[in-house]
DNA sequence: ATTTCTTTGGCAACCGCTTGCCAAAAATGC
DNA sequence: GCATTTTTGGCAAGCGGTTGCCAAAGAAAT
């Protein structure tokens, strides 16, 4: 192994002409007289030379890299948001740099000065940090957030309202008239809009709805919800995630509580498995590939943006996704 | 944003020494004074110094990333083996980069090609490129492969024989005699050793076995094979993966077939959401993450070794986990 | 034909850090 | 107390690109 690759200085002797030169004709087309460029990408091309990033970035500052931090990498909810971003930033000629922080400020503190200089930009998938980390994040790279509003910082955020619209239309449709929300964490600024937006159509529809948990939202806090959604005597509930539907589900089936004729889930995301259960989880889909590729797509546009507006809110629509764990309220 | 950052000559100015001091305070402790050492570094805190990758990168040719190519980062096989990686690579202050290749080789060759100059080494999870241009890469940088053999470079494989021994004794003692193994890609080694292996043993056992398939490696590759598999007469399957498995199992519980007690069905990987299925499915459990971070002290390990021996086959044990899908063999 | 404007490509400085080489200073030996 | 060895830190040359500046050459204008 460790072949030294061929550098400028090597096409420019093939070619016959100045550093400067291949320089300019490899990375600034059209600066020079085109048969010199064509010659110097021959060359290029016979030495099977590729530019050198880090010679490169040293004087731009540019690294053509960007970075996305997730809590938990093995949640499926980030894993489609991982794709959607490495896609979009791929295609943009930029490679994406996934930082875990396996759910610590801490650990994601020290990622993020390890990586942060290292890159163009970075985007948070879900962070610990405090909001004075990330707007001091901010002030040394573009930044731009996922699912959470943090003032002068850049953020992407799905649009929550027609996936709850439609869902709470299914309900009322199936005659359901006591539902609840089983709420994840509470600091969370997507939970918060979720149960909001619930009141407000469930309101409308002429239902009452109450608000069970908070509990973590993992399957683990689906399924401990159990009692409490018993208890509430709700017919259907919709929960903050998937993971907390399927551990709801599995749950109840497993305490001989039918689904969905004694009792209507919808979960939240669509994630991977979520068709798995029986009966598979009726859901209200986020677009999260969507979702990474436009905030590689905000951060992008940060770059080129000289003034320092941030853009915000793409509002990625969300949809009802009518499964198997969904049927009318029982009498 | 883009407050400059601190370079080391600020440092030498505020501490009044030469910026080579500084350099050798900061990456080879020892080399000077402890007390010159500690004023430096007393000056990098205060002016909350961070040193440039890159600029370190050009004249050591150290990047201290590494890439892992994945065919799909969303496949869940995938991404306990990004986390395992992740964990490592941080742990040695190393930065993961995970580029994805859309199952396409023509893709990947181009990520590599892209990346390649920017990281010490990389990891293939699953490639689709040709031994030839593996052996390629990794003439110009260490190359490390999970599940996959080629002449000269390293590699980390599991041991699937424990698992499938216990599979095979789990499946005797359920007093199955005429089992199956559903195939994926032909081309895959690990396929290949999980069928050889498989085998021996269930022969071994006294029992006969047939191979089915090949399928895709997908869902939707087990629920296509649900009539074949009817077809062989087979009272227990072993499929080469668990989304095969979960495809398998919920195409035959569609089909009104009754799992476990007319087939049994054992998976392999013990992905996510391989429990979320009614049965639970049986699986094979390997320890991705435990492979993900084996892979990256594997290449590790080339980076400091001074000849050009390769690691090979870490071994990394496989185990049943016995869930739901399994029963005794129908009379 | 002369002047002016473009185009083209070379020169050299610089990006931030590392490191071989060397001399001054300090430590050690006799 | 002097010679010798070891420590310590400065100097300067890169690493592989980019880019401002400038001069030569060609094109356009008068």
């Amino acid at each position: 192994m460790n072949e030294k690759a061929a550098t400028i200085y090597d096409i420019a002797k093939l070619a016959g002409v100045n550093p400067s030169t291949v320089s300019r004709a490899l990375s600034n087309p059209g600066r020079i007289n085109a048969a010199t460029e064509a010659k110097v990408h021959a060359a290029a091309k016979e030495l099977n030379y590729r530019v050198n990033p880090f010679a490169r970035a040293l004087p731009t500052g540019k690294t053509k890299m960007i970075a996305l931090m997730v809590a938990d990498i093995t949640n499926p909810v980030f894993f489609k948001v991982v794709r959607g971003a490495e896609k979009v930033a791929a295609e943009h000629g930029y490679t994406l740099v996934v930082a875990e922080s396996f759910e610590s400020s801490k650990v994601e503190a020290d990622s993020l000065q390890r990586i942060l200089p290292t890159v163009d930009g970075v985007i948070f998938g879900t962070t610990r940090l405090a909001d004075a980390e990330i707007y001091e994040a901010n002030r040394e790279k573009p930044v731009v957030l996922i699912n959470r509003l943090v003032e002068g910082v850049a953020d992407v955020v799905p649009n929550n309202e027609p996936g709850i619209a439609e869902a709470i239309a299914h309900l009322a449709a199936l005659g359901h008239k006591h539902i609840g929300f089983l709420g994840g964490p509470t600091a969370s600024w997507i939970n918060t809009d979720r149960w909001n937006l619930l009141m407000k159509h469930a309101v409308d529809a002429g239902m009452t709805v109450v608000s069970i948990g908070p509990n973590l939202p993992t399957v683990e806090g689906g399924r401990d919800a159990l009692d409490q959604v018993r208890a509430s005597g709700v017919s259907a509930i919709i929960t903050y995630n998937d993971l907390m539907g399927i551990g709801l589900l599995r749950a109840a089936t497993a305490a001989g509580v039918l689904i969905p004729q004694q009792l209507s889930i919808i979960g939240f995301d669509n994630i991977f498995g979520s068709d798995f259960t029986s009966p598979p989880l009726t859901t209200i889909e986020m677009p999260l590939e969507v979702i990474g590729g436009n905030a590689v797509l905000a951060l992008l546009k940060t770059f080129e943006a000289t003034d320092d507006a941030v853009p915000h809110g793409s509002n990625e629509s969300t949809s009802l996704l009518v499964r198997g764990s969904t049927a009318e309220a029982k009498a």
